[in-house]
Formats: structure tokens, C-alpha cells, sequence
DNA sequence: CCGCACTACGTACGGTGTACGTAACTACGA
DNA sequence: TCGTAGTTACGTACACCGTACGTAGTGCGG
């Protein structure tokens, strides 16, 4: 018998090595690599197991001793890119400014998405708790030491500001990402969408809509503005 | 030739029924509801244009007549969904209470997203801008009219209401939402899952983690107060 | 009334995740 | 020390996916 029953099981419980047999001729965090390389090129759905395997170098099948399932692959890509940021020791970068400290969390997070955007897609569907989540997590807290607030409500800020910063950069890089599986470029897709809203907007079905767009639209504004007033905000609902 | 050429084009701008041929048999509402209710019932990743197909009753391909592409009929399937606003006219339910009006906006949102989970999913991956997307901006910023905002802003409240709402719902299904695609069942997920996490805080490694869940996490909070708390506020680091 | 755009549908292609069987290899228990 | 159990690598196969393409029939516009 090859393969483990389907006992549930956590991948970060499963051991990467087991004693007993030949040595493994590759390792995890090459697999994992190798799929966060193809995601970063060519999209989420261009990781499949083939692809990987042939990146790689091994057989097909030879992927599922390293990982159980392709669900616990996605779960290693999400742990492996939450390595990329860099918490500084002991404590946050500003000597006791919970707030600056955030803010770098959250411009740290944004700079991951952007370089990773599939995370986003990955990370809705749910697993949070990987080592690196962990060690983020302990290190967001140790940020908020000086803070007097409840534990749960330091959680509930963390979540905040990951969530918004998940929420904004998704929007900044739905077009783009978009495209990615269209069968024309991004700037037809944005042409032809942004035609067809104008024709809605023209049709005076929408007065306000029409209104805010035509002043608030005439610049497009800018994106890392938007960043820190929204982040801003988020820290100002929890401590005025 | 059949199928026309793969040029730009949004679904909203296609007719339905061009006045040529034969009467179609079946209508693109046909299609998207059943495409919803297999979502609904089993998934995002069970709605295949064969399954589609044998809901309604037709051949395969045919579906592909009144649906030029499936990340089209994904489209089709969040702007149907958001037609369960329900949008009192010709302003907001309460008279001017633009506060009142946006906290019913955000649970109209939750109780959409709990629905059909699904649509967090197709959301992170960009559309938004159907027919009924559209009602619903120009409803909320109805109920932002006595607001003394720049328009900018009134879009980024709106923005920051619905953004919250799905990052918010996203993690209260996200168990239940990944035990679909599990070979076992949610609790057991839950339980492997919990026993790792108590395992990793119980080696020191966490030990503000460790704290926090100790105290914080000793009675599970209620999803409820947690929601109308983040929903209020983001409302006051609008206006506070 | 003719022609053509449109409908419906079957077949087929290239892709996916992964169950399963086989053969080689190694570390442990006796 | 040696047999054997468990692990590694890998090929084959299955069921499923989206959809390009071809064909036949239908009914409106010129």
C-alpha cells in the first residue's frame, strides 16, 4: 500500500521525512518553490501538478509523497510567501510606535500581494495558520504591547488591517489579473468595460453614480494615497 | 461560422436574442439560476457547463450560445445574486440616517454572502460592475446624500463597508466553506486542525498567541456582536 | 422567396487531479 | 546479520473539465 489512508491531518503536523526508506531525491520547499515560481509567472491555475513536477524534474506522481494534496501544496505556497516579511527583533522597527509598526505590517503585506497576487485568491479560501502565520501573528502582538486594549480586540485589529490591505490590493490588481485568463489584452478588457459603464452612466439610470465619476474620475487617483488613508483610518477606528 | 470572433466584449453589452434565427429554447436567466443553484448546493468548483446543461436540460455546447465564455457566466452569477438587495426607494429605510442605511446595506451584504459563499470567491477576482452592482452604488450613495463627504469619499465608504463584509464573512464560512473539497468532514478538519495549533502555542514559541487565545479564545465569540462592532467601526473613521 | 444568421448538438482535443500498481531501496527488529 | 516492512519513484488509467469545430435545421430580413 502505497499511499496513507485519508486520515484528516494538518500538512504542517506531517513530518517531511519518514525513516524508512530511500532518500527522498527532492524536498518540499523545492515543490513548494517551484509552484510559487509558475504561480508568480503565470497565474494560480498554471500550477498544476505536471507542470510542477516537470519544473522539477521527477514524475508526476512522485509529488505526492512530498504533499498529500493539492490543497496542502496551496497551503505551503501561502505559509512560504509569509516568510518574505521581515519582522524586525525584538520588537517593531519604531521603538514602541504600535502605530508605524502596523503601518509597515500593512505595507509589507501589500508588497507581498503585489509580487504574489494569487495569494489573495488562495487566502479567502481559508488557511491562516501556518508556522509563518504564526510567527507574524506573535509578532504583530509583541507591536501592540504598549497598547492597552483587550487581546481579542489586538486580534481584531490585526485581522483589520490584513483584511484591508487583502481588499485594496485586490482591487488594484483585479484588472490586471483578470486579463490573465482572457483571450485579449487588459487594455481592450478596460476599453470595452470602461465604454460600456459610460454608456450606462450616459443613459441617466444612475445621476449620483454619474456624478461622483464625472468630477472624482476626471484624475485617477493615486493608489498609494488611497493605501495609507485607508490604512490610516483602520488604526484611527481602534484608537482615536 | 458559429461562433463569432473572440473580439473584446463585455456580457452586459451582448443582447440576448439577436433577430435572426430560430427561437432559442431556453433563456440566459434559465442558465444562470441554475448555474447559482449548483453553486448553492454544492460548490463554486461543481458549476461545469455539462452539469449546466443537464440541469437545464440541453446539449452541452448549446449553453455556449446564450454564454459566450464561463468567467462570463460567473459575471452573470454575481450580478444576479446582488439583485437580493432590497433597495427601499426612494431613499434609504430610515429617513436620512445614513448610518442606519449603510449598517443595513453591510448585513443585506452578510446575509448575501452566507447565501451563496461562492460569490467571495468571484468577487476577489474582479467584477463588479453588472446592472444591479450599479443599482446598488447608486442606492448607497442615496443614502449618502446628506453627507457632507467629497464624492471620493462616499465611493471609499462603500468600498470599505462591502470589503469588510467579505473579509468578515469570508472567515466565518471559511471552515465550512474548505471541508467542501476535503475528504473528510468539517469537525474532524476542525479538530486536527485545533489540536496542531494547541501543540505549537504550547511549545513557547507564541507566547502573546499563546496568552491571548487563552483568555480571549476560553469562550468563543459570538459572530453577531463581532460583525456589528467592525461594521461600526469603519462607519466612525468615515464620520466620526 | 431566397439566403444567411442563428439555433442546437455531437465529437474531439488537450488539459486537470489523483487512485492504483509495480519495482527498487533502506533502516529497523529479531 | 538478515529478512521484511515501509518508503521512494514513476507509469498508466480514469473521470472530469472548458471549449473549438463541424453539421443540420430553422425562420427572419432583404
Amino acid at each position: 500500500m502505497a499511499g496513507r489512508a485519508a486520515e484528516p491531518e494538518v500538512i504542517w503536523a506531517r513530518p517531511e521525512r519518514a525513516g524508512r526508506g530511500p532518500k527522498p531525491a527532492y524536498s518540499r520547499s523545492d515543490i513548494v518553490a517551484a509552484a510559487v515560481r509558475a504561480a508568480d509567472a503565470d497565474g494560480i491555475d498554471a500550477v498544476s501538478m505536471r507542470r510542477i513536477a516537470a519544473d522539477i524534474g521527477c514524475g508526476t506522481m512522485s509529488l505526492y509523497n512530498y504533499v498529500p494534496r493539492k490543497e496542502d501544496l496551496y497551503e505551503l505556497m501561502v505559509d512560504a510567501v509569509s516568510a518574505e516579511y521581515e519582522l524586525s527583533e525584538p520588537l517593531g522597527t519604531s521603538g514602541g510606535d504600535w502605530r508605524a509598526d502596523m503601518i509597515d505590517m500593512g505595507r509589507q503585506a501589500r508588497g507581498i500581494l503585489h509580487r504574489h497576487p494569487w495569494v489573495i485568491r488562495l487566502m479567502t479560501t481559508g488557511y491562516a495558520y501556518g508556522p509563518n502565520a504564526l510567527r507574524f501573528l506573535e509578532h504583530c502582538l509583541g507591536c501592540l504591547d504598549g497598547l492597552d486594549l483587550p487581546g481579542g480586540a489586538k486580534m481584531e485589529l490585526i485581522a483589520s488591517v490584513n483584511g484591508t490591505v487583502m481588499t485594496i490590493v485586490a482591487n488594484e490588481i483585479a484588472l490586471a489579473e483578470r486579463a490573465r485568463s482572457l483571450p485579449w489584452s487588459g487594455e481592450q478588457e478596460q476599453a470595452v468595460r470602461g465604454a460600456y459603464l459610460m454608456g450606462q452612466l450616459a443613459g441617466g439610470g444612475y445621476p449620483r453614480l454619474a456624478a461622483v465619476l464625472a468630477t472624482a474620475g476626471a484624475e485617477p487617483l493615486d493608489p498609494e494615497e488611497v493605501f495609507e488613508r485607508t490604512l490610516g483610518r483602520v488604526l484611527d477606528s481602534f484608537v482615536p
